[in-house]
DNA sequence: GCGACTTTGTTCCTGCGTTCACAAGCGGTT
DNA sequence: AACCGCTTGTGAACGCAGGAACAAAGTCGC
């Protein structure tokens, strides 16, 4: 039944996970209709990207009405998978694990951390977000159990290369870095990198370059 | 005298970020010389990439050699800008902005958080990564007197705008928004957006999408 | 019932980023 | 001193994302 196979852009995946916020957003306040241009404006993104975007799931949209919110936001979970829960493991719960750990918008969007792990002994046992922290020897227990998919790593960026090891090993097939090293996965493992001393470094290199070119248009 | 206005694209700058990162580290490991292969393997990306992204900042390697590591460090580091250390501002000091605050690598590549703030009484004064948070108030005057050009948005999402339009009115001209809102700002002002829910949701398209085309290639 | 307006979906085009491939240049060697 | 291998730097081709403009289509008003 693979009447299609869109193949649709990463960069066109981001974006709908945006107006799929955008849309709950919506749904959640009464709204039944939007048309392109607010959703586009509420999600700051050019209206005709977003239709080119949307066109991707085929039409869902009605002409000189705009788009109905529900069946919009259904559609688009069912594309980003959104409809079944994802289980995920979360590896490293120091400043920054804690904090994603407790945080509430991932179970929102259907990710739930079914295991946190830290080698630290002093970590182990210690409740974060209302789960305890594993010892890293039930890592692959956990993992065969749970059927996670997803590791997230927040470890210092010595040891994420042998996490992400680790992980692979035990069947995670998708990894999230927030170290700052560049990791090397076998081919069928999908790496996202968040390096945010990168951000930064991107803005103060923009903003430099803004100030140092204070000549901008004359008309 | 503007013989040349490199416009070094954006996504270049990031990887410079990177190779400055590498570099700074196999500097610090004794390494003299490095070759675009072993760089770009150890930054994860290209090799060809990676001289393209060199070749903005003009002839820094040696034929046959390779670049050496110290000069090329400098290079990169002198067009990002980090010899001088960047003043910024932090506001919401929850948990993710407490675990930025208390991070130590910002500090090693140039970024120093010389304002934490909050709106919660009960948060202010209490010491995080070694200074007090300071109640909004104060935003106006430390950004004046500091000349921050950076702020760091880690609010709910609901307060992200106001506090977007506290910091630039305060005079802040790049702005990272961990907040999952599409911020508006005036012109002028450079916003940066990190949605980890987005990354997250990214990750499981794929996975979904490998697992339903396990048929790869058969040679 | 018909016309006009609104908004979608698509098409074209421009520009950017990425990759491959090759010539130029330098060091080491004989 | 000349040759050879190695690596950089660059030129060209490819694919992709983004933006503007246009046609199709449906609804509202008369
Ligand atoms: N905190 C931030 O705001 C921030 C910002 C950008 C990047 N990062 C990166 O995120 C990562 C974590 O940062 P952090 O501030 O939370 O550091 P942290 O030191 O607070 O936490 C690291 C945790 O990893 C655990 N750990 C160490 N080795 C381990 C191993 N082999 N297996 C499992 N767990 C192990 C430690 O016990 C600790 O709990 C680092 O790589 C850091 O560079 C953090
Ligand atoms: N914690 C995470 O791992 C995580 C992950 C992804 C995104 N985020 C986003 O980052 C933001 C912060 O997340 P968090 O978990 O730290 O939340 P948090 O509730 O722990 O912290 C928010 C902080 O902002 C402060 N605040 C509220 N209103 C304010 C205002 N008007 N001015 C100044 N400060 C104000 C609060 O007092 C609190 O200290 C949220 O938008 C969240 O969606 C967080």
């Amino acid at each position: 039944m693979s009447h299609q196979r869109p193949r649709i852009p990463e960069a066109t995946v981001a974006r709908l996970a945006v107006y799929l916020r955008v849309l709950t957003g919506l749904a959640d306040g009464g709204r039944s209709n939007v048309s392109s241009g607010e959703l586009a404006s509420a999600a700051g993104v050019n209206p005709a990207g977003l239709r080119k975007d949307l066109s991707h799931l085929g039409p869902c949209g009605v002409r000189g009405v705009g788009y109905e919110v529900a069946t919009l936001r259904d559609r688009i979970a069912g594309v980003l998978g959104v409809e079944r829960s994802r289980a995920c493991v979360l590896v490293g719960i120091g400043n920054l694990g804690a904090a994603l750990a407790d945080y509430a918008g991932f179970g929102s969007r259907g990710f739930r951390f079914i295991g946190l792990f830290d080698a630290d002994p002093a970590r182990v046992g210690v409740a974060v977000g209302g789960q305890a922290v594993r010892p890293m020897e039930q890592l692959d227990e956990v993992v065969a159990a749970t059927a996670a998919t997803i590791g997230v790593i927040a470890t210092p960026a010595e040891v994420a290369q042998s996490v992400c090891d680790r992980l692979t090993a035990a069947g995670v097939r998708s990894i999230l870095n927030f170290a700052p090293v560049a990791l090397s996965a076998p081919a069928g493992v999908d790496v996202r990198q968040v390096d945010l001393s990168v951000e930064l470094q991107v803005l103060a290199f923009l903003g430099q370059q803004r100030a140092a070119a204070p000549v901008e248009v004359l008309a």
